[in-house]
DNA sequence: AGAACTATCTATAATTT
DNA sequence: TAAATTATAGATAGTTC
């Protein structure tokens, strides 16, 4: 997305992708914390690969360890559906 | 972040906030399902809003249900610490 | 293996429709 | 309100050190 337009498709150079995993995971973590601090909303992502011996998680384990807990309380049907006293809301 | 630098604070119009949330939320899933396309690498993430009924989530509600399972594996020890062997792999 | 640089691609704030 | 536009801030591929 610089010196030249990425194609979207695995990078089949070891080296490269690691340099590009590096680099976006943390423009990814960073676009999560300002998207979280602009709106006021909970959010948490978890990120697994080769690079990182843990997975890498935003905003932290505990705090993923809250959200995941929270979306695990939804109904399995409730998770796809909308809810109609929130359609309201918004 | 274009027509002017935005300060990283809360956003208190609503007109504004919601329409900023809806923005970078969609920018936010397009780099997550870049990374996971050009590095092969497994992520999710859950986002919590009251512009939207239910959690948002990448990259599906099986792909967060299988990815958080994983995740909830790990020792709570160990969702901090190294690994001694993946640490020789990176 | 990384850290830094920089040219340029992408995301998005403000604006218009 | 929401979708489209556009000017500009931000992210990052390729490169250098």
């Amino acid at each position: 997305m610089t010196r030249k337009k990425v194609k979207l498709a695995f990078i089949a150079n070891d080296s490269s992708r690691k340099a590009t995993y590096k680099k976006r995971k943390k423009g990814l973590m960073k676009k999560l914390n300002e998207l979280s601090t602009l709106c006021g909303i909970n959010a948490c992502a978890i990120i697994y690969s080769p690079y990182d011996s843990n997975p890498e998680v935003w905003p932290s384990n505990s705090g993923v360890q809250r959200i995941i807990s929270e979306f695990r309380t939804l109904p399995e049907m409730d998770q796809n559906k909308k809810m109609v006293d929130q359609e309201t809301f918004c």
